[in-house]
DNA sequence: ACTGCTATTGGTCGCGTGGCCAATGGGGTA
DNA sequence: TACCCCATTGGCCACGCGACCAATAGCAGT
């Protein structure tokens, strides 16, 4: 019998409490899914009281929506990073596919899958996944089209290309709940072979700048 | 005001009866979602009580397991028949590929984004969904080798090709939830344009015979 | 016509959910 | 030091869910 701690109460200035129970809402999407998003839930592992969630969040639906946001930016920029990274375009894609093709990215996958369904229900997540597409899709776009123009890739459509690697991306992201993946060779780099088809770019190059 | 109806019980052959619901169980998660199916929603849809249900089915999630398998396998023996149709192996690809990307097929993939998801939380249902995809795989894999040795197709690695087309299809179907998809040439073609270059099929074969 | 099996009913139970609201008290401000 | 705003609490409500069970009645076989 462990004595119940003190009921100290502790008040904090809004926007910090509000990015915390984000915080806290977005690593629970992350490893267990959207559905277990719950007003009591984030309230235990914050140590307050649920009615307390419900006080930043008067529709939980929006914390729901907040805290997907909050998480798929989170990770594009850990695996998309702008030119601030000083690398050169083929080696920021390099980078990007090879990490999520080798990488620990499944719960990323697991995060799109869950939110891509749930969006049918819940139309503020629906327009969050809607936004958070637009960005990965035109930072991936902008980022063929300069290494276009610095030689380092040939097409003639970025964006389409752009479109392509991510339906790879999202197709192979469709499967990441199997408990027993179905191995093949060629599932294992569809990604990065088809970018460098699409790029004009020698067979291994990614890969070896990865 | 109207007055109840009169509570006349008809009892029907248990296979009969079972098959009944699994039937209308599929029709609720291909029009509404996996998690629409309720004993009570079915029950209600069956005009007999919530506690039938329960009796077919002790375990809910059961009846969610067996009514995807039900859904998938018909849509398949619709959208991918066998040789029993007594087409050719390319005519019966482009008939595949058109009508899934042409057709009203929306259903279906928000149906397979859905099981996907939730098969995450419930193991019966992951169980069934990797014996869709694997008949589906097998399928589409034996329909290309027959092509192949038909003189049709020209590949080395059939199921390569076929889990290839299959990615195409399940990434473009994890944006049929987006309220205004996004439009883009390279996306509205993908898998037919895939399926030819992989099969070695000059452009505009499989559309042309769709 | 009777009997027995069981499909079917009707009701109850506990659980977890989001939403709501009046009371409390922390902490910056006058 | 006293005050007051509002972050925080504690408690309640209705809802929908799956599970469970004893009682009822359809219908096939005798």
């Amino acid at each position: 019998m462990t004595s119940s701690p003190p009921p100290t109460r502790i008040r904090k200035p809004p926007e910090e409490r509000r990015a915390e129970i984000v915080r806290i809402a977005a690593r629970i999407a992350l490893e267990e899914g959207l559905e277990r998003i719950t007003l009591r839930r984030v309230a235990d592992e914050l140590g307050v009281r649920p009615g307390l969630i419900g006080h930043y969040f008067p529709a939980a639906d929006d914390l729901v929506s907040e805290s997907f946001t909050h998480a798929a930016t989170k990770e594009r920029a850990s695996l998309l990073p702008g030119e601030e990274a000083g690398l050169a375009p083929i080696d920021r894609l390099a980078r990007f596919l090879t990490r999520l093709t080798d990488g620990d990215y499944a719960d990323l996958s697991r995060l799109w899958l869950n939110a891509r369904h749930v969006s049918r229900f819940k139309t503020g997540l629906r327009a969050a996944v809607r936004a958070q597409e637009e960005l990965t899709r035109d930072a991936l776009a902008t980022l063929i089209d300069e290494g276009v123009r610095r030689g380092e890739f040939t097409t003639e459509d970025p964006l389409g290309v752009a479109l392509h690697i991510l339906v790879n991306i999202d197709g192979l992201g469709a499967y990441t709940n199997d408990d027993v993946p179905f191995d093949h060779p060629a599932l294992r780099d569809m990604t990065i072979t088809t970018a460098e088809r699409l790029l004009d770019l020698p067979v291994g190059t990614l890969r070896a700048r990865g």
